[in-house]
DNA sequence: TATGAATGAGGATTCATTCAT
DNA sequence: AATGAATGAATCCTCATTCAT
């Protein structure tokens, strides 16, 4: 009890309120992550934080904001996490590379956050799926600004990949990573760099063809993109 | 009101089970869709299907048999779409096309059956997430089947995909499509043929790519795939 | 289906008006018997007895009147079996025993009508409670006239016993054969001629004592009744 | 109004614990014994308890546990009263008119609870019915230790009663009391002694007799017990 | 004679939330 | 900083009962 804050789930009384926040927020992650909103219950969390369920009310006010301010956190972490991945003046690819591992492993890492942010939080009415579109947001335009970059770095004399493209490319991306992250959560033995390297082979690959102007179309060239 | 039944929404009353037990389904899947299994009332759904609460217990049973039935009838649903798009002598890539147009289509046209299977049935608990899991993997079995079918029509002399890549791959393209399913249906003027396009072009041209051997690694080749 | 009527479980349609009451009221002696008038479902009834719903309220009015049907029918059967075994010239104490294995029989039997009459219907409510305790006080009055014939053959100078005295005794001797019914019927291998027996001989040596004018008085005489 | 704590059955508000538990299983004896298990309604037991419907379950969980509470409850107090009265070093016949007394005063003055454990809680079900038979068969056993205790006092010459005897015996007792008990609740100007009384009469007169070797049997000796 | 379709009313249980200390 | 005591408002589910045929 002297210096030094006590960590883990010791019974301790007294502490501050930035701690217990801290405390009452890991519980909920937990909770919500687990049970989903609805059926997750304010006791059940109070318990679990080893706090009476008025503290619970005093520092976060109500179900709602407490789930917000969980996903707020979550959010921040995983944007976080993956940002930190990539340094700043690495070439595309390598920046791809490594945010969409630090992804893996950071999803891997927080089962109950990423079930939060990619199953509950979007599954709720509005207050909330807001919060998490937000964060998608930011992840999708990183995306995007990679791909830019990669045209930009590939000084290539094609013509620009149309913007609307772009963006639904983004948008696939971030689906098939989310998409990956549940199957190697769920599948005993895929670890998050295989993932990862999954994807990018895909992403990366389909991406500079597709710079290169060659498209499948509905009638398709006679052999096809397969064809050798 | 003389000669004639009435049809249509209306407050007919005393009909035949079959047709009420698809009016409580119909119903189902908009309560449970919008607000989630928890969040939806037996109350409102009753409502909304213009029966009494004793009858749709009558008829199924509890609010998980009814969720179930929700699951079950929309997933067979979305499958059949699917699967009526593609027809069996087709090339694999015009079946895959095919597949992707008509799963967006329907899912653009469903949007609460959708929103219960990608989103509810997946975030509540194990009696429903197992069933949705069921069709999930109908889905990738049908899309890794097509790559397989594309590499033989290809005939090519590069070696295969090993099976751990197809597996990959085909879960990466089905979250890539669940994905943008729902990014089209959120996003005003993005239609479903677009969505599929998007989708189709990156994946044809990806997988083309990897079969002939192309990769992306760590460190990387200098100047990247991208260059030309 | 030519002559004869129906008997048994079948699934014969369109009887005759008698026999289908009979139906009705053996499954409800059934159902109430083991379930309680409350957890009885007229639901469960009908189909118990093989037919729908609306049956049972055309010929039987309502929950009530089938328990109340219930009760009558079954204390009606237990007073004639009683009454059936004693040959009213025998004397009192042929009758007695005549009566008792009759009833300690006729329960054995019929344990679902036992419970009907001694446990469900004097558990629930003014309507039936009054229903049963007319059967009971016929069958305390057939003990108090055998204990006064007793008496009478005695034609013993002796004190007649108050008619109070005989009234308690009598209670007590109904409330005793009662008890002992549910022990017979509880107990494996207690056969309803052996609780007969038990209860014979208990009672009828007492009241043989009490007529002698024997009594026990608190404080006692010393050495008390058992003493050689 | 001013100081002082109110007492007595007002609304007083914010009691501890162990206080409001009491007054929840005195509002439950009294309905669970009018108006049976089933029939009695958890609103009605919080609204004459004085508290609200939530703070029934917070304490007792559900309607189950609390009935079985009620029921340990009543058994135990029934049980007490009982032994309370029998001076261990009595002799048998003081030890049983003691216990006798004791239980007819008891049940007499809690009509509810009586009714709780002889009806109620036997007509429903598994889980309530042992609970009973735990106390019923306590019962049984100080009687049948009664019995045995007198024999040994008169150590007499005469052969043992057979222990099957005793049981059936005991059982006999034991149902007569609880029949009387009935009947002396039911019956205006019968008075927990006379009750007792005529119970002490009958059973100890008889019991003597017994052991004396006296038996019915039938077809019986000419003129048979009652004779002089 | 007989039933498929339908419901009003009530009952057990849970939960987010607030006082009073 | 922290909590034991307490509740209004839903929610799932069941049941006795009635129409219309």
């Amino acid at each position: 009890m002297g210096a030094g804050a006590a960590s883990g789930a010791g019974k301790a009384k007294r502490m501050p309120r930035a701690v217990r926040e801290q405390q009452m927020l890991d519980a909920a992650v937990r909770i919500f992550g687990r049970r989903g909103y609805r059926a997750a219950s304010m006791d059940e969390i109070a318990e679990v934080a080893g706090v009476s369920k008025p503290l619970v009310y005093l520092y976060l006010n109500s179900k709602e904001e407490l789930f917000t301010a969980v996903i707020r956190r979550e959010a921040r972490a995983l944007v976080s996490a993956v940002r930190a991945g990539a340094e700043p003046k690495a070439p595309a690819d390598a920046r791809l590379w490594a945010g969409l591992r630090a992804f893996f492993l950071h999803t891997a890492e927080n089962p109950d956050g990423w079930s939060v942010l990619h199953r509950q939080a979007r599954t709720h009415g509005e207050p909330f799926a807001a919060e998490v579109t937000v964060m998608r947001e930011e992840m999708v335009a990183f995306v995007t600004l990679l791909i830019a970059a990669a045209a930009r770095e590939a000084h290539s004399s094609e013509p620009e990949l149309a913007s609307r493209d772009v963006g639904g490319l983004a948008q696939a991306l971030v689906g098939a990573a989310e998409s990956l992250a549940d199957w190697a959560n769920a599948t005993e033995g895929v670890s998050a760099k295989e993932a990862a390297a999954t994807l990018m082979n895909f992403a990366w690959v389909g991406l500079g063809k597709l710079r290169e102007g060659e498209r499948w179309m509905p009638g398709g060239m006679p052999g096809g993109m397969l064809g050798g």
